[in-house]
RNA sequence: GCGCUUGUAGCUCAGCUGGAUAGAGUACCUGGCUACGAACCAGGUGGUCGUAGGUUCGACUCCUACCAAGCGCACCA
C-alpha cells in the first residue's frame, strides 16, 4: 500500500519539475512513514520540508502545491498539511478492506516476488569441525538462517555456504590421536567430540613424541598423503554428522550439500598468492608475504599487513577467505555475499573485502557484506560460560531449554499426556532460545536469560506461539479451515482497522530484512501483530458477532492474522503449534 | 597508541538511515474471568536518550571532542 502512495508522490514531483516549480536536478528520496498518531492519517511524508529550501518556497506552501498537483486517487480519502509541512495521507477504508481480501486469497499472503532476483551467497554457521558446536555458533546459525529464509521468500536465489573449519594445525593433533587409538586396538569413539579433542590435546601436551607425530601429520595431510586424508575424511564426516543433527534439532535449514569448508580452497591458495604477485600487490616482510593497503594503518601510522603466506610457506585464513570470495564471485556469480560472522572479525573482513576488490577477485558490482553480531553474555554481563568457567556446549544449552519448557507447559496443563508435553515442550524450548536471540539487534551483545525467554509475557516466542494457538482455536471451534477461508472483509471497529493496517505492512518489513540483514525487525513486527490481535480478540467478538456477515469478516481478518504470524515465525525458523 | 562496536525507564530491549508529545515488555500500583484459550486485556507511576559543543526549520538519529564498557590491531581462525 505504501508503494502506491510513493508512486503518486514520485509522479507529482515529476510534474512539479516540468512546471519549473522544482529544479530538474533534484531527486529526493521519498520517505513515507507510518504514522504513530491516527490524527496524522495513515502515512506521513516530509518531502515538502526537504525540498523547501532548494525550491525557495516555504514548506507549507510547497506542500500545498504538491497536494494540488497530485493525481486524484480513490484509494486516498484525504490529504492534509500538518505542522511545519508534513503531508498526511488518509487511506480509504474500502481500499484497505480490498487489500486484506487480496492478501487472504494470495498463497504468498500478498508478498510479491522481487522483480530483480539476485544471486545471494550467505556464509553462516561455519563451525570448527575439530570441536563440538558451542553457544558461540548459535547466533551465526540462526540469524543467518532467518535472513536466508526471508531472501528466498522474496524470490532471490540464495546459495548457502557453510564455511566449516576443517583444515589447519589442530587436525594434526586429532589425527595423531586417532592413529594412536587405532594402533592400540581401541575402537574409535567420536561420540563425544569434545572429550576426544581434550584427550588429544592432553596427549599433545604430555608427550613430545606425540606432538612431533602431530606436526608430521599436518604436513602429510597438506601435501595430499592418502593415509592422512583418509583419517581426516573419517573424522570430518563424523564431526559433520554432529552438526547436521544439531541443525535439524534447531530447525536450521543447512544440509550436507551446503558445506564447503576451508579445505575446499586448498588447491586455490597458491594461485591467489600468484595473482596478488602479478597485480604487484605483494610485499615481503619479515619473511612473510603480505599486502599493505593504504586504507589500513596500524599504530604509529604504519601500514597494517594482510598476511597471505607465512614465512614457513603456509597459508592463512585471509588466503582461504580470498579464495572463497573469488569462487563465490566468479563461479557462483554472486551479486551479494553476506557473512554472518562475529563482530570481532570486522577488521579482517574489511581488509579482505578491500583487497578482493582491488585484486579483481570480485568485481565492484559484487557486494561483500560483513553482517557482524555481538557476544552472548550471561546474567552478569560477561560471556556465557558454565559454572566452572568452561565453554557451554550447544547440546547442553538446548537440553536445558527443553527441560525448562516442558516443566513450564506442564505447569499450565496439568492434565496433558507426557507424550504431548514433551512434544510441545521441545518446540517451545528451542523456539524460545532462537527467538530471544533473533529479537535483538544483532550488532549488540545480549544477555542470555532462560527465565525471560520462556516467559509468556512480553516479546517472547511462547507469547507469539500462544497468540497463534488462539487464532487456530477459533477456527477449530468454528469447524473452518484457516488456510482456505476467503472473501470480503468489512472493517468497522477501530481495533479491526488497526490490525488490518499492521497486517499490510508485512512487505516493507521483509524488504528491510533483505537489505540490512536484521531479523529483529521481523520479530518486533510479529509481536505487534500478535498484540493488536489480542486487543481485537478482546474487544470484538468473533464467533458471537452480531451478524453472520460480521462474523465471517472477522474470521477472515483472524485468518490473515494467523497466516501472517505463522509465515513470520516460519521465516525466523520457528514452528507454530495448533495447541499448547 | 590506533581502530571497531555499544551506551535510551530500576531491569531486558525498540526507535523505520533527520520528523510531530522518545516507545514496548518486565517490575510496581489499579481495574476486568458464569466470557471465542485470563498463558490475556484496559489503565497508571517511571527518561537531563553517557557528557559537552556544533550543523538546521527540526537531532536518540549526522559532525567534533571527551567519558565508560566490550573487542580487535604480524605469521591461530
Amino acid at each position: 500500500m505504501k508503494s502506491v502512495v510513493e508512486a503518486l508522490l514520485s509522479q507529482t514531483i515529476d510534474t512539479l519539475k516540468q512546471q519549473g516549480v522544482l529544479a530538474e536536478d533534484v531527486s529526493p528520496r521519498i520517505n513515507l512513514s507510518n504514522t504513530k498518531d491516527k490524527s496524522h492519517g495513515d502515512f506521513a511524508c516530509n518531502i515538502a520540508m526537504m525540498l523547501a529550501k532548494p525550491a525557495g518556497m516555504n514548506p507549507r506552501a510547497l506542500a500545498e502545491k504538491i497536494i494540488e498537483q497530485m493525481p486524484k486517487d480513490p484509494r486516498i480519502s484525504d490529504t492534509q498539511i500538518a505542522g511545519p509541512g508534513f503531508i498526511n495521507f488518509f487511506v480509504d477504508d474500502s481500499w484497505l478492506e480490498k487489500q486484506v481480501s487480496l492478501a487472504l486469497a494470495d498463497e504468498h499472503i500478498g508478498i510479491k516476488r522481487t522483480q530483480a532476483p539476485q544471486n545471494i551467497v550467505v556464509d553462516y554457521s561455519s563451525p570448527n569441525l575439530a570441536k563440538e558446536m558451542h553457544v558461540g555458533h548459535l547466533r551465526s546459525s540462526i540469524i543467518g538462517d532467518a535472513v536466508v529464509r526471508a531472501l528466498e521468500f522474496q524470490g532471490h536465489n540464495v546459495i548457502r555456504q557453510n564455511h566449516v573449519g576443517d583444515w589447519g594445525t589442530q587436525f594434526g593433533m586429532l589425527l595423531a590421536y586417532m592413529e594412536e587409538q587405532q594402533n592400540n586396538g581401541e575402537a574409535l569413539d567420536l561420540a563425544d567430540l569434545e572429550g576426544f579433542y581434550r584427550a588429544s590435546k592432553g596427549r599433545f601436551d604430555e608427550s613430545e613424541a606425540f606432538a612431533n607425530r602431530a606436526r608430521e601429520l599436518v604436513v602429510s595431510l597438506q601435501s595430499g598423503d592418502e593415509y592422512c586424508n583418509k583419517l581426516w575424511a573419517e573424522f570430518n564426516s563424523i564431526s559433520l554428522e554432529h552438526c547436521l543433527e544439531l541443525y535439524k534439532r534447531l530447525g536450521v535449514s543447512l544440509t550436507a550439500k551446503d558445506v564447503r569448508g576451508e579445505s575446499a580452497y586448498n588447491n586455490d591458495l597458491q594461485s591467489i598468492v600468484d595473482a596478488l604477485k602479478e597485480a604487484n600487490l605483494l610485499t615481503e616482510s619479515n619473511g612473510a608475504l603480505c599486502v599493505f593497503l593504504d586504507e589500513f594503518i596500524n599504530k604509529e601510522g604504519e601500514p597494517l599487513p594482510i598476511i597471505v603466506q607465512k614465512s614457513g610457506g603456509g597459508f592463512l585464513y585471509a588466503t582461504s577467505d580470498l579464495a572463497a570470495i573469488r569462487y563465490r564471485a566468479q563461479q557462483l556469480n554472486a551479486d551479494r555475499v553476506l557473512y554472518f560472522v562475529d563482530q570481532r572479525q570486522a577488521l579482517h573482513f574489511n581488509q579482505v573485502f578491500a583487497l578482493a576488490h582491488k585484486a579483481g577477485f570480485a568485481s565492484d558490482q559484487t557486494s561483500l557484506e560483513h553482517l557482524g553480531f555481538g557476544t552472548m553474555n550471561g546474567a552478569d554481563g560477561k560471556p556465557f560460560k558454565t559454572r566452572s568457567g568452561g565453554t557451554v556446549k550447544l547440546v547442553d544449552l538446548l537440553d536445558e531449554a527443553e527441560e525448562r519448557a516442558i516443566a513450564l507447559v506442564r505447569s499450565k496443563n496439568p492434565d496433558m499426556s507426557e507424550q504431548e508435553l514433551e512434544q510441545i515442550g521441545k518446540v517451545v524450548g528451542i523456539s524460545a532460545v532462537k527467538y530471544a536471540d533473533l529479537s535483538k539487534d544483532r550488532a549488540r551483545d545480549y544477555i542470555f536469560n532462560f527465565d525471560q525467554m520462556l516467559s509468556f509475557e512480553g516479546n517472547t516466542a511462547p507469547y507469539l506461539m500462544y497468540a497463534y494457538t488462539r487464532v487456530a482455536s477459533i477456527f477449530d471451534k468454528a469447524n473452518l479451515d484457516m488456510n482456505s477461508i476467503q472473501g470480503d472483509v468489512k472493517l468497522d471497529a477501530e481495533k479491526e482497522k488497526d490490525l488490518a493496517n499492521k497486517l499490510m505492512q508485512f512487505p516493507e518489513i521483509l524488504e528491510r530484512i533483505s537489505q540490512r540483514g536484521q531479523p529483529h525487525t521481523l520479530c518486533s513486527y510479529i509481536y505487534e501483530v500478535a498484540g493488536l490481535f489480542s486487543s481485537f480478540y478482546e474487544h470484538c467478538p468473533i464467533l458471537s458477532a452480531e451478524t453472520e456477515e460480521q462474523k465471517m469478516s472477522r474470521l477472515r481478518l483472524a485468518a490473515l492474522t494467523g497466516k501472517t504470524i505463522k509465515q513470520g515465525l516460519n521465516l525466523l525458523g520457528i514452528e507454530t503449534l495448533e495447541r499448547m
